[in-house]
Parts: C-alpha cells; sequence; structure tokens
RNA sequence: GGUCCGUUCGUCUAGGGGUUAGGACGCCAGGUUUUCAUCCUGGUAACAGGGGUUCGAUUCCCCUACGGACUACCA
C-alpha cells in the first residue's frame, strides 16, 4: 500500500453508540492498527433535529472504556480538524457550488411537502416517485425553470436545496473490498440532496468532503450504506478527486425474530446492546455491557468473531492479537445474529483468566458498592484474594462472588429447604456436637488439619461421609453449594465456623 | 412495489469441484469433584429448492424461494 492507511468511524450523535456500530469502529481501528495507520472519529452531526446531548460523550467513554483509543477525535487534532460537521459547516457549501458550476448538480425549489403529496399520488397509482431524469425537468428547479426565474427566486431568498444530476444510460461498476464488484445502471438512481435549505449539507456530500480532505484512505461501515455507494463514488469522480476504497460490513441482526438488532431488542430478550448504559431524558434506561459486569476484553472478543474469522480455530484474541490476524478479506457477507449466550462464554473465559489479586480488588469494589458496610473481614485483602481463588472458577461475573459466596460474610439464617430433608436426620445434632468437638481440639487451623480431623473420625466410626458433610455444608454455608467444606470452614476460622454448627444444632432442636 | 446485498448444524462459522463437510456456543449423556459449579470425554445437528456445466457439485453458472438493507431537505 502506497498511500498512508486513515480510516474513520463517523456516528452521528443521536443516541448511544450500538453495538453494531462499536463492531464498526473496531474493525476500522484493527485494519488502522493493522496498517500502521490512523484512526480518527468524525461526529456527523448535520442534522440539527437529531442531535441528542451527551451521545458524543457516551461515544467516547464507550470507546475508552473498551480500550480502543483513537488518533484524532474532536479532542485531539491531528492537523485535520475540525471534526465536528457541525463545525466544518463553512467547507461544504463551497463544494456544492463548483457541482453545480460543473453541472453535476441544481437548485431545486420544491417544498418537502410538494413532493410529499408527489409520493403519496405516485403510490395510489403504485408507482414509484424517484427525483431524476425521468421527471426533474417537470419539477420545480433549475433545470426546467429559465436561468432569469432561478436567479430571481435565489435573490428572493427563497428556500432551495442542491440536488445531485445523476448521469443517464451509464453502467457503473463499484467495487467493495468484501462484495467484489457491483454492478449498477446508473438510470434507477436518484437526484440525491446534497445541500440542504437549512444550509447545511446531506450527508452525502460532507461525508466526501470529509473524507477526501481528512485523506481517508479507506471507508469501512455498515452495509446499511451500500446502496449509497454509486452516489459517493459519482461524488468523487464529479468533484475530480481520488476515491477511496470501501467495505461494507454485514449487519448484526436480533437473536431471534427478523430484522436488525435496534436498541430495544436488549432489554426486551436481557441482554445489553449498548457498551455502556445509557439514560434517556425521559428517563428510560438501557443497559450496558459495563454496568452488567462484563469486561471489555470480552466484549470485544465476541464482537470480533461476529462477522470476522482468523481462519484458525483460535477464539480467544487479546486486541493486539487482533491486530495481528485482522484482515478484512476475511469478513462475511451475510448478516450475523446476535448471540448473548455466546458472549457470556467469552466473559467466562476472561474471568477464569484474571488473577485472584485482581478479581479480589474488583470483588472489593463491588461490596463497597453494594453490600452493608458492616460486613465482617471485608478489608482483608488477603482473605478476600482467598475467597476469590475458592470462587473463580464458578463465576462468570465479578457479581457472582457475592450471588456464590455471601455465606463468607454472612451466617446463613435459613437453610435450603430441600437439603435440609436430605441432610438433618435423626442423630444430626450428635454428630454435629461431635464435630465442634473434634474442631476444638485443632490448633492451626487448616484445611488440611481439620479435614484430617474429621476425616479420620468419619472413617473410625463407620459413619458415612453424607451424614457428617451434608449437615456441616448446610451449617456453614445453608445450601448445597460452594468450595469445599473444609476450605469454607478453613476461611471463616475456628470460631465463627463452631457458632454456625451451634446455630443448626439449636435450629434441630 | 423498485434497487442492491446475501443464504453451510438452533446460533457464530471453517471448507471449497472428489472431505467420514471441521471447530465453537447451546443442548444431551457419561466421568471427575463425598455439594454446586468448573474440568474432561462422548453425542445431537447443516451445505434452501430446481435446473444446468462437469466423469463428479455443497463448492462454478442460471432461475426460484427465503432473509436483509436501502428507497427523507436522517445518518
Amino acid at each position: 500500500m502506497s498511500k498512508k492507511v486513515r480510516v474513520r468511524f463517523a456516528p452521528s450523535p443521536t443516541g448511544p453508540l450500538h453495538i453494531g456500530g462499536v463492531r464498526t469502529a473496531l474493525f476500522n481501528y484493527l485494519f488502522a492498527k493493522k496498517h500502521g495507520g490512523d484512526f480518527v472519529l468524525r461526529i456527523e452531526d448535520t442534522d440539527q433535529n437529531r442531535y441528542v446531548e451527551g451521545a458524543e460523550e457516551y461515544i467516547i467513554d464507550a470507546m475508552n472504556w473498551l480500550n480502543i483509543p483513537f488518533d484524532e477525535s474532536p479532542n485531539k487534532d491531528g492537523g485535520f480538524g475540525p471534526y465536528r460537521q457541525s463545525e466544518r459547516k463553512d467547507i461544504y457549501k463551497k463544494y456544492a457550488d463548483q457541482l453545480i458550476a460543473s453541472g453535476n448538480a441544481y437548485y431545486a425549489f420544491d417544498t418537502a411537502e410538494e413532493l410529499g403529496i408527489l409520493r403519496k399520488e405516485y403510490e395510489a397509482e403504485k408507482r414509484t416517485f424517484i427525483y431524476n431524469w425521468h421527471n426533474r425537468e417537470d419539477l420545480n428547479n433549475s433545470l426546467s425553470l429559465s436561468s432569469e426565474e432561478v436567479s430571481k427566486k435565489l435573490e428572493a431568498d427563497e428556500n432551495y436545496v442542491i440536488r445531485f444530476k445523476s448521469p443517464t444510460n451509464e453502467t457503473l461498476l463499484l467495487n467493495d473490498i468484501i462484495r467484489g464488484e457491483i454492478k449498477i445502471d446508473t438510470n434507477v438512481l436518484d437526484d440525491k440532496v446534497l445541500f440542504k435549505s437549512d444550509g447545511m449539507p446531506t450527508y452525502h456530500l460532507a461525508n466526501i468532503v470529509d473524507d477526501h480532505l481528512m485523506k481517508i484512505s479507506h471507508v469501512i461501515r455498515g452495509e446499511e450504506w451500500l446502496p449509497s455507494l454509486s452516489l459517493h463514488v459519482l461524488l468523487y469522480k464529479a468533484l475530480g478527486w481520488e476515491s477511496p476504497e470501501f467495505a461494507h460490513l454485514p449487519l448484526i441482526m436480533k437473536p431471534i425474530g427478523k430484522g436488525k438488532l435496534s436498541k430495544r431488542d436488549g432489554d426486551k430478550m436481557g441482554f445489553p446492546v449498548f457498551p455502556t448504559q445509557w439514560k434517556t431524558v425521559d428517563g428510560e434506561t438501557f443497559s450496558g455491557y459495563r454496568e452488567d459486569g462484563y469486561f471489555p476484553e470480552a466484549v470485544i472478543n465476541m464482537l470480533a468473531l461476529l462477522g470476522w474469522n482468523p481462519g484458525t480455530e483460535q477464539e480467544m484474541f487479546s486486541l493486539e492479537e487482533l491486530v495481528e490476524s485482522f484482515d478484512l478479506s476475511r469478513v462475511n457477507k451475510a448478516g450475523a445474529k446476535f448471540d448473548p449466550e455466546k458472549t457470556k462464554w467469552f466473559q467466562q473465559k476472561y474471568m477464569q483468566e484474571k488473577s485472584d489479586s485482581e478479581l479480589a480488588v474488583l470483588f472489593k469494589d463491588y461490596l463497597n458498592r453494594w453490600c452493608d458496610s458492616d460486613l465482617r473481614w471485608e478489608n482483608n485483602e488477603e482473605r478476600l484474594v482467598k475467597i476469590v481463588s475458592l470462587l473463580k472458577e464458578r463465576a462468570t461475573f465479578v457479581s457472582d462472588f457475592w450471588e456464590q459466596g455471601n455465606f463468607f460474610f454472612v451466617a446463613p439464617d435459613s437453610y435450603d429447604e430441600k437439603a435440609s430433608k436430605k441432610a438433618f436426620k435423626e442423630g444430626t445434632s450428635e454428630i454435629l456436637k461431635k464435630v465442634i468437638e473434634l474442631l476444638n481440639e485443632v490448633d492451626d487451623f487448616s484445611v488440611k488439619n481439620i479435614s484430617d480431623k474429621v476425616k479420620t473420625w468419619i472413617t473410625s466410626e463407620e459413619i458415612g461421609f453424607g451424614k457428617v458433610m451434608m449437615p456441616l455444608r448446610l451449617a456453614l454455608v445453608g445450601a448445597m453449594k460452594g468450595p469445599d467444606v473444609f476450605e469454607i470452614a478453613a476461611v471463616l476460622g475456628k470460631e465463627e465456623a463452631v457458632s454456625r454448627i451451634n446455630k443448626v444444632i439449636g435450629f434441630l432442636s
């Protein structure tokens, strides 16, 4: 590649960035880094009506959480700014004028209402209304009007838009890195609005101008843009510019049902579609992966493998490994249904890979945030690391440490009903009293010492393990779950363990 | 409706003219763990249909069906 690789992620700040957008950003990032290029964030806010407060901050915050840094953004000028289209407003008109001068565009004075009525009429006759070569001479524009009339309207400050004059009878050969060659008959194209009556360019114009001015080499975007590709290529040609290369990514679809994943699907089906939580001004809340306890590595890994694969059987990828392996030619053409289960699986894998001390810090943070402050031992680091190590293999989220191991902090105040029936029998009280005796005889309350003591006794008395272990577990935990009983006892300490056993004995009598 | 894109297990996917069509998630079964989970082993399950081309097609071509996107002075 002779030209420096520069790609951009160009979201519109109309709300939170959903998982499909994140993947587009990720693929752009991977491609840029793979080729030693730049990754640019450009905010496409040419539609003032749809602007949502906080959306831009959301995007940056979410990408930060995911550890995908931008080389250039509104906060980090790399010599191609500004990076918000609203701040580039003055740039675009000149190019629209240039297109009019060269005969590639024209003024149109039809109002939105007039066109709306026309569309309805066409629809009623089961015809399709397209503003292009077949009717533009009959509509209200600088092609149908005399130049005097046009000048008069312009001087009178009448509202107008600038439309692209699509060529006729041409066959366009477009190239997409992922899809290959696409043939388009220019006669089916419509004369898209390039410049709106509010003085702002539409996406189409702004996009081309900015990509050119920012020296973007590759445009990697969602498949929903494929139908506009011909317009964009035509615009580059009309402006006399070299067109970047294009890659249109497959869409992410709903896990069940039809259509592409939309923002409300997540909370309806029980999984997040946003990287981080989002609250609307009306107070509606959309859940996010961050707040639901996912690690960013897990989200990235899952997203990378949605629509792309390395061609090997490797599934776990760090960001660095993704950069290393990524290749646009291995991106799929077909849309992919989103699978929340697979995300959970990745999360679990990353959970297992984290060190105990790292997890202890996260768990402590969780405890401080969500649990009563009078929890015993909460500030004992060593103990937390131990607890986390015992609980890790049965945890997917940090919150599972609490759900799976709250008995480490709080004595059970009830005993699982089903398990009680199985464990609490005639003679259980006597057995537990003996266990207390045994525990009291242990000086160094280590797992090995406790275990040896109790097991030796069970074997010599021929009582049967179940009769001892089940009530003991219930006494310490309150249910038939959790790590090894002796591990738990050791963490609790002699005093607490004995106290809990005594509690059961009291409960049984 | 029109235009364009697509179609391999339920899902994500590998493969590609001759394969027992491979992996992963999920699910099921067995083993380990004197609990639960983890873990291990095994199992279930797919080339949308019809025509060509070819000695041979899941793979190449065409048609149909189905799915998707777009069809705004939104991006």
